[in-house]
Order: structure tokens, then sequence, then C-alpha cells
DNA sequence: TTAGGTTCTTATCATACATCAATGCAGAGG
DNA sequence: CCTCTGCATTGATGTATGATAAGAACCTAA
């Protein structure tokens, strides 16, 4: 079993015993996706959260017409799940999607419900979590709210620098609501901004 | 002590006893504030959550431009907080406010994590409150990305019924991400529409 | 009742962004 | 090496929404 970053990562968050976090990484599964692999479709439960160990993977939805929507990314030592669905047990209305061949480490619902019972730090690591995905929402409404695309993305390039050279440009555009062929247009101006001053 | 919507709030959704219940409330003070009264201000640390007991509250942002952006309206039984602020301690970047006379309880941030110590049931309704906060954000962030402006209202009629008829159009034009003027069109456009079908 | 402030509507014009279509370009695979 | 394919760029054009301004409708308070 080769989950090195996410026993680092536990080991830096999680004040508990190095024994009790390989107890729990012992309980999680492995898995290896290739690029374009889906971890979850639309209509399945997700009874999983998932560590990228290694690679990057997407969260999107797919409206009425057709129209991709990324919701986030995740790159290595980020969680991604759709909570709605496994906290509610419902239907996801979301995809997750590797968009480089990946390594992830799958947690099963039930065990992080087992873990909150049992270990009160891992209980509260989860609320940080939680909390950090609200702050991380709301921030983001209101960029929607406020923002036209050129801020957006300057925004975007400030906070995932190093997503940006790795997906493709026009996942950018999905991410930040407009459409690739603005984002272009976006960049250009900006590179005659910066050439000028 | 009068917070009978709260205690029959709690009594309906934490699983523990009534005595227990009323010795929280009891923990809690009451406030009343007028219409337009600020209950958190930016830059102030939010050491609260509200629990509305009547009236009506409206979180919002203000940007660069000055423009205000709302992110939610709190009616009777909702809880409101900036979460980042009272989690994190950082100072706020929203306003809360009273758009009506209204009645609130304040729980403290920190009666709210003692109690998620101590009581189990109270963690889990917390955590629960979480999961539907996030839910509720993406649902949000989907709709801002995908949708235009007619699209977005229909869903809020559909959403939030009730709010519509109590807030101003200029409030629920904010909360859409457009104009006033721009809704004001939107409804003249459906009113078109209703009437030839 | 009038007066004065909001809020809502309406109209015109301006603009950011979408859409559609063509071309360029680079990496992957034969 | 060349071709194929997907992605980025660019231009022309359309459209939804923003900005501004003015008037209408509505409340509230004197």
């Amino acid at each position: 079993m080769n989950s090195f970053n996410l026993t680092t990562y536990l080991t830096s968050n999680l004040n508990i015993d190095e024994k009790e976090i390989s107890s729990i990484v012992e309980n999680c599964k492995i898995k290896k996706v290739k690029k374009e692999q889906f971890l979850l479709r639309e209509d399945q439960h997700c009874n999983h959260t998932f560590f990228v160990e290694k690679g990057l993977l997407r969260q999107f939805s797919i409206d009425e017409k057709g129209k991709e929507h990324i919701l986030s990314f995740a790159p290595e030592n980020w969680f991604v799940t759709d909570r709605q669905s496994a906290y509610f047990d419902k239907p996801s209305a979301y995809y997750i999607q590797a968009l480089e061949d990946s390594q992830v480490v799958i947690i099963d619902e039930n065990f992080v419900q087992l873990l909150s019972k049992k270990i009160p730090a891992f209980s509260d690591f989860n609320n940080k979590l939680l909390h950090n995905h609200i702050r991380h929402l709301q921030n983001r409404i209101n960029l929607l709210l406020s923002a036209v695309a050129e801020d957006r993305y300057l925004q975007f390039i400030k906070m995932y620098p190093d997503i940006l050279l790795r997906v493709p440009q026009t996942m950018v555009a999905s991410y930040l609501g407009i459409t690739p062929e603005s984002l272009s247009r976006v960049r250009k101006e900006l590179a005659q901004k910066n050439f000028k001053s």
C-alpha cells in the first residue's frame, strides 16, 4: 500500500498517534485512474471521499444545454467528493474525472462517519475541512457576483498558478464561467497591457 | 426569555432531552433589531451565530466599486453567521443587516464549540447544518455559472416564494447578480409570455 | 391632504460576452 | 516525416445585460 501523501497529510493535520493514522490509512483503498477516466458520474451515489495522491481531478456538472461547468479542480493533497450525495445519500448531480493519470485514495463515507464518532480529533479535522470548503464556495460566489471576466481570471491565476499550467485553457474558462474564446481575448488584452507598462 | 422558535426548532432537529435543550437556550441572548440595523459589519469579528426568531435578515458584501452583493437571506427559523470569520477567527468580509424589525437569538461561537464537544447529537446537528450550507452554496454556483437572468429568477421564485414577497425587488436582483433594471425587464417578459399562453 | 422619499418601470444607448466560423498550431501516432 | 486531432486564436456579428436618466407608482410621515 502506497499512500504516502495521505499519511503525511494526516500526520501534519491530525493531532493523533502515528499508529492510529496508519491504521486509518490501512482501511482505505488505492485506485489508479487513467486520464479521462471517471470516478463518479451523474446519478450515481457517491459513497466515498477521494484523496488525490498524484495527478489531477475535476468535478463538474452538465447543464440542460449540454454545457460543462467545472465546480472544482483537485490536485495532489486535495480531497474531493460530492458531499451532497455522500452525506444525504442522494444520486449525484456531478461528475468526477481524471485530467491526468492519477492515483487516489478512496475513503469510504461510512468509515468517515465511524472515525468521527470514535476519534474526536478526526471529527474536528473533518469539521475544519467543511469550513474550508464553505469559505472557498463563498468566495467563489462573491467573485461570480461581482467580478468581470478579466478580474476572475486574474484571481484564478493568483489562487491556482499551478493548476493554470496543467489544464487546457478551455477548462479554466469553464471554471470561470466564460467561453474559451472570451478567455483567449482576455489573455490577449492582459498581455498587451503588461507589454505597454 | 422568549425564544419559542429556537426551542421548537431544536426539539424537532436535535435528538436530546427537552431539559437539555432548554438549558442550551437559556444560555443564549435574545436581541431585537430594528429594520436597517446591523448585526455585523465588515472587518468586525463575528463571534456568534444568529438564529432568526422573527423578521428577516440579509448577509451581503460590498465590492470595490461600492456595489452590494447579497449572499443570503435569513427569514424565520434560519441560522445565519459568517462561518469564515467565526471559525477561523478572522475579521469578516460581510455585513448582516435586518430587512424587517426582527428578533434574533445570539448563540456564542464558543458555546457552539463547547456543546459540540459535550453533546454528540449536537455535533451531528451542526455537521448537518454545514452540509446543508455547502449544498446550498454549490447549487448557487451552478446556477450562476449556467443560467441566464430569467432562469435564475424563476429558480428564485420556486425556492423562496415567501422571501420574494418580503424584500424589495432590488435586493432580489442583487441576490441574482443582475441589476434591478434587468430584473424589471425579465419580469415584464415573463408576464407577457404568461399572458400569451 | 400634501410633500418627499423609495422603489419600480421604461427608454436609449453602451458594452461585455456569446456565438459562429475560419485559421493556425502543436503534439501524438502512424 | 506527414497527417490527424484537439486546442488556441482571431474576426465578424448578435444578444443579453449594464449604465444612465427620467418618469410613474407607491409609502410614509408631517
